[in-house]
DNA sequence: CCGGGCCGATGACAAATGTCATGGCGATCC
DNA sequence: GGATCGCCATGACATTTGTCATCGGCCCGG
């Protein structure tokens, strides 16, 4: 009997999950919780084997949940489910000690058996993903490069991106510039677009 | 027994749904589809009685799906689901006919419950988004600096908005800047985020 | 029929943005 | 110890952007 944690900020989609897996003769759902930093505590109280996380929670995103897993229950195995098939989450979530990966536009009955072979400590990962995974590799982006390209994600002016950030707006503007040469853009909102959709803002 | 249609682009997620609805004794899930313009045949074919419809699909949005029942299935009650709570998106569904609004992230049980209100032709709508919906009123942009907007939204010079809405450069600056006036936005940028956030962007 | 709104466009102007060169500081690697 | 890289900052510069005034055409409601 496979003991599993569900963790999903969306109450409907978690249930739907609990129920779908449910039905399965092996798989028992222990606990649902909809935010990352509750994800910890559930899967020790519940001695569970298997989480299935998904990667944009409230809290603490699945991802840093994962991370945190491989401390606080080293024997749990950890499936990430996610909407977007942003490559970079795919190599930080095996980065953060995932055993697997799958998109949620797979079809349902594969779930099931992916969490089977995580649960075995077998590694899982959506292919179509995978390719795209080695193509575009790690993020270019230095360390404040993303974050001010992250601050500038809500459309503010460069003042503004300072303010947030504590930094010039002189450096602002050059770390935006940076950040547009090595995403290839030829503005800051392409930029924040590009380097969005590669998974590269977390 | 009330027949189901689901529809739901992610198939992990149409999946899990299914499941969960089918647990129910008085319901019947008679048909799943991924994308908006499949939902119509699905429908009459199976002679359903509600219609479980995502807003976000390709092909053709749920919106525009619900519209379409309208006629080609005037019998089928909507109920619309969705994961971002955008206050234009209820008073859209609303006016396409549809019966019912409820948001990714409200309990799962309360799921059921709601279909059985829309079949039996009561309106559902989650009352928290209900308020948002009456404050936040109908899109105060017209249709072209919504189509402007809209082309700005993946972060391109103006030459490439002009280009993409054949329009003059220094036109497309007007409608960007009568776009961020009544939107109160001091960026291009900033428009198109409180644009999506409000749902005026379809 | 006349006003008002939306559409499309032009021109001019101030402000914001993107680019480049340059400098100093610290950490890391060889 | 020198070389390299990231970080933070400044200043100058050309370009882009946002704003405003103005024009003509079109359609709809009073």
């Amino acid at each position: 009997m496979i003991r599993l944690v569900i963790a999903d900020d969306q109450a409907l989609v978690r249930g739907a999950l609990a129920a779908l897996l449910g039905l399965e003769s092996d798989i028992e759902v222990v606990a649902e919780v909809g935010r990352g930093d509750e994800v910890s505590a559930a899967v020790v109280l519940n001695k569970a084997d298997v989480a299935l996380l998904d990667v944009e929670m409230p809290g603490l995103d699945g991802i840093a949940a994962a991370a945190r897993l491989r401390t606080d229950a080293p024997d749990c195995r950890v499936l990430m489910v996610t909407t977007f098939g942003r490559p970079g989450y795919l190599r930080r979530a095996m980065q953060a000690g995932a055993g697997g990966f799958v998109v949620k536009d797979t079809p349902a009955r594969q779930l099931a058996d992916a969490v089977r072979k995580v649960a075995a400590g077998l590694r899982v990962v959506d292919p179509a993903l995978a390719v795209e995974s080695m193509t575009s590799g790690d993020s270019p982006l230095t360390e404040r490069e993303t974050e001010v390209l992250r601050a500038a994600g809500d459309g503010g002016t460069v003042a503004d991106i300072a303010a947030a950030t504590f930094l010039s707006e002189g450096t602002v503007r050059n770390y935006l510039s940076s950040g547009m040469g090595k995403t290839g853009a030829r503005t800051r909102a392409e930029a924040v677009h590009i380097a969005e959709e590669n998974g590269w803002l977390l």
